[in-house]
RNA sequence: GCCCGGGUGGCGAAAUUGGUAGACGCAAGGGACUUAAAAUCCCUCGGUGGCAACACCGUGCCGGUUCGAUUCCGGCCCCGGGCACCA
């Protein structure tokens, strides 16, 4: 007897069934047109959490439904599997980074599996594999020969007492996270990746991702940040090469009163060795922590370095400051700086005692702009400029950038925000860079035929740095060139390196001759990619990048990787997001257990649309598993009366009429909310509406009963991509064969929403005050002669003629 | 600090192109059924006033455009995401 409902029953079985029949194995040989829907892939941290069941519901149902359009639909899943928090791990609990991470995959694969994400896990990689990364390691090597890598120091965080790197996340506090000690900047050879010799390709591309969000494209513009400006030169007494400084505002060169240079930058190192003052700041600066924010928001500090400099047109001299709030990684290390017409210059100006001087007028003529409480940032016209004075910033800022072109001193160049990629990383459980380094013939690449460069797996990680750093089995080898005595590289890859391309190898997998074979082109370009909003810079950049280098090598067509994105929101608890280091995570295991995997997947898709951030609270849940318990109980009532009249539309009477008006605005609602939308949640809805329309709806006669077979049938298929399990089952029930997922979408019956009678609202000064219900084809007079006719709009008119009538078809009088 | 979002009942939200603010759901209160409870079903549910019809107020705050603003514009406040080694 099928009664109650037994979710973790009909689950079970629905699940047996898909997978017995193969039914998400995706073929390139199918004639269908393809669909590549693609979920972010999970670290496998554990257990998944909220985020990741908000967004691989997202994918599925985006899949599901497009497999009822007809298309052939990728959906694969697999494993960020290297990274930080295995390593961590394995010191806390002395158990080896790949075994951890291993236990977790299996775990996280099983709950992937019980909520029921119809998934082709035939195509499944985990990045830790071999099989995986032997790839990523051909293609640096490639790229190596292509001049794209190369090797230069920059700063990370050192803990001076656990000897090894940090990364800013276990910096708190300025101090090591488990040493409690001050950290160090130090500098350190490094790789590169030339992503700004691609900035241009990636910015402009952007125009072309118009299925994107404008306001990951904004962000992105933004993160590369191209801007026009002149790079010139300030010649430093006794030096013989001059400090470059690039500025987008030449028009305010006149007003420089000092110069800025990094704390690193070797001209504050040079001079620091006779000025104690300057070595202790510069000793101060090297205990800030390397990320942009911190720099950002720290108190502005500086110290004269006693140098001085000569200013590229006018020749007098301009102290050189070291000041703590300039990067050495951006640019070149060195400002100029125009107190009067830039804010942080202005605040640093007032502490220090610098000269503040203007040289930018509002307008012509004028000296009314007060610089007594801040800097006039604007542009206007140049004052104290001598034979530039009385330009516009515009015009200055070309006749001042020819002025020091003639002179040697200067030219226009475009400058990007955007620094290149560093990919190396000190740590062990990542994908170990494919490089030999041999004295005499220096950075050498691991030939293909000796790929992969394995990391050894059973090893014992104690907080002190990676054991592949003292392993001489690993490091101890020979160099491919001269055939001596070489050392390997013990840096291995950021692990975005590993996600900037497993889209394309979702599509071959199974290739151990190549990265990429033919069928990434079948299914390339990705046609929906979903995932949080937290990667909309970096990890999105980072696979429009390698994606373009992959077209550059041939390996794939286009230009670009992801055609639509759909960035989820958060999964908030207690106002932050739900991440295990802030301990807010809540599991859903417990909820598939009490619910089912039908409940979890509509309340997620039901409490929020996809892109907002989500609050997480435990009720809300009760009320899902609610609605559909109620559904499968008015199916089953349905088909207990065993009645199967074909249903007549030309015979319906009013009511009757007025149910399958309901019913199609629903389909019509629901297809575009799911399709178009993407905003699930009043796709939900709708159909709870309709549902609750059902339940008041006590028609016994045959024309009756054939509606509600018709209603019935449409909820489940317009619910079944968002509950697979239960509507697979009552897709059975309602009399049908085979499954629900390969049903087509249904199409409204366009007939069934002509209307004899429209209802509208009538304002006055645009405060509503009645409702009129008027005859569908009426004209605009009637139905204003209509309105004001209507008792209440009557006593607010109060006998006065309306100014304006304004008659919105359809919808309103005002 | 910089870049990008968001702010609507007790709560999650809806209002799709400037046109009925609060659909749908949760919680709460009341009732039916029951020996009782659970489950289920029915009713009420932004605030103030009113027996009621209804009126006034109300979408973070201040101002503007408009017949009409949650929606558009200007200024502010608060919250969230990112800031290059968390993923």
């Amino acid at each position: 007897m099928k009664e109650v409902y037994q979710p973790a029953e009909i689950e079970t079985q629905t699940q047996k069934t898909w997978e017995d029949q193969q039914t998400f194995r995706a073929s390139e040989q199918d004639s269908r047109e393809k669909y590549y829907c693609l979920s972010m892939f999970p670290y496998p941290s554990g257990r998944l959490h909220m985020g990741h069941v908000r967004n691989y519901t997202i994918g599925d149902v985006i899949s599901r439904y497009q497999r009822m359009q007809g298309k052939n639909v990728l959906q694969p899943m697999g494993w960020d599997a290297f990274g930080l928090p295995a390593e961590n791990a394995a010191i806390q609990n002395k158990v080896a980074p790949a075994k951890w991470t291993e236990e977790n995959i299996d775990y996280m694969r099983n709950q992937l599996k019980r909520l029921g994400y119809g998934y082709d896990w035939s195509r499944e990689l985990a990045t830790c594999d071999p099989d995986y990364y032997r790839w990523e390691q051909w293609f640096f090597t490639r790229l190596f020969e292509k001049g794209l890598v190369y090797k230069k120091t920059a700063v990370v965080n050192w803990d001076p007492v656990d000897q090894t790197v940090l990364a800013n996340e276990q910096v708190i506090d300025g101090k090591g996270w488990r040493s409690g000690v001050p950290v160090e900047r130090r500098e350190i050879p490094q790789w590169f990746l030339k992503i700004t010799d691609y900035a241009d390709q990636l910015l402009d591309d952007l125009d072309q991702l118009d299925g994107w969000p404008e306001q990951v494209r904004t962000m992105q513009r933004n993160w590369i940040g191209k801007s026009q400006g002149v790079e010139l030169q300030f010649a430093v007494e006794g030096e013989v090469d001059p400090l470059i400084v690039f500025t987008t505002r030449p028009d305010t060169l006149m007003g420089v009163t000092y110069l800025a240079v990094a704390s690193q930058h070797p001209l504050a190192k040079k001079a620091a060795v006779d000025n104690t003052v300057l070595q202790s700041f510069i000793e101060a600066c090297s205990h800030t922590k390397v990320a942009e924010a911190d720099m950002a928001t720290m108190e502005k500090k500086g110290v004269d370095t006693g140098l001085t400099s000569i200013h590229p047109v006018t020749g007098e001299t301009v102290p050189v400051w070291c000041a703590n709030f300039v990067l050495i990684e951006y640019g070149s290390g060195a400002v100029m700086s125009v107190p009067a017409h830039d804010q942080r210059d202005y605040e640093f100006a007032k502490a220090y005692g610098l000269p503040i001087k203007r040289v930018i007028n509002p307008k012509p003529d004028t000296n009314d702009v007060d610089i007594n409480e801040a800097a006039f940032t604007e542009k206007g016209i140049l004052t104290g400029s001598g034979q530039f004075d009385g330009l516009t910033s515009e015009d200055a800022f070309s006749a001042i950038a020819k002025y020091l072109e003639k002179q040697g001193k200067g030219q226009i160049t475009i400058n990007y925000r955007l620094r290149d990629w560093g990919v190396s990383r000190q740590r062990y459980w990542g994908c170990p860079i494919p490089i030999i380094n041999c004295d005499s013939c220096g950075s050498v690449p691991v030939p293909e035929d000796q790929l992969p460069v394995e990391l050894p797996r059973d090893v014992v990680l104690e907080g002190t740095g990676s054991p592949i750093k003292s392993d001489r089995d690993f490091i101890d080898t020979v160099c491919p060139k001269c055939g001596g005595k070489a050392e390997r590289e013990t840096d291995t890859f950021d692990t975005f390196f590993e996600s900037s391309w497993y889209f394309a190898r979702y599509t071959c997998s199974d290739n151990d001759k190549a990265m990429l074979d033919e069928r990434a082109e079948h299914w390339l370009p990705v046609d929906q990619y979903i995932g949080g909003i937290e990667h909309a810079v970096l990890h999105l950049l980072y696979a429009r990048f390698f994606h373009k280098l992959m077209r550059d090598l041939g390996l794939v067509k286009g230009d670009e990787p992801f055609k639509h994105l759909l960035t989820q929101g958060m999964v908030n608890k207690d106002g932050s997001k739900m991440s295990k280091s802030k301990g807010n995570t809540v599991d859903p295991q417990s909820l598939i257990e009490q619910y089912g995997a039908d409940t979890v997947r509509l309340f997620i898709m039901f409490a929020a649309p996809p892109e907002q951030s989500l609050e997480w609270s435990d009720s809300g849940v009760e009320g899902q598993s609610r609605f559909l318990k109620r559904l499968w109980k008015m199916v089953y009532e349905h088909v207990s009366k065993d009645k199967s009249a074909t249903l007549e539309v030309d015979s319906l009477n009013d009511q009757q009429k007025a149910l399958r008006l309901k019913t199609h605005e629903t389909l019509q609602k629901v297809s575009d909310d799911i399709g178009r939308r993407y905003t699930f949640n009043t796709a939900i809805a709708a159909n709870m509406e309709l549902l609750n329309e059902l339940g008041k709806f006590s028609d016994s006669s045959d024309q009756g009963q054939a509606l509600m077979q018709e209603a019935l049938e449409l909820i489940v298929l317009m619910l079944s991509p968002i509950v697979p399990h239960i509507t697979q089952s009552l897709w059975n029930a309602l009399g049908h064969q085979g499954l629900v997922v390969d049903s087509a979408w249904p199409e409204y019956d366009s007939a069934a929403l002509v209307k004899d009678s429209i209802e509208y609202v009538i304002q006055v000064n645009g405060k509503m005050r009645g409702r009129i219900s008027v005859a569908a084809d009426i004209d605009k007079d009637a139905i204003e002669t209509a309105a004001l006719n209507e008792p209440n709009v009557k006593r607010f008119v109060d006998g006065k003629t309306p100014r304006k009538v304004i008659v919105v078809p359809g919808r309103l009088v005002n």
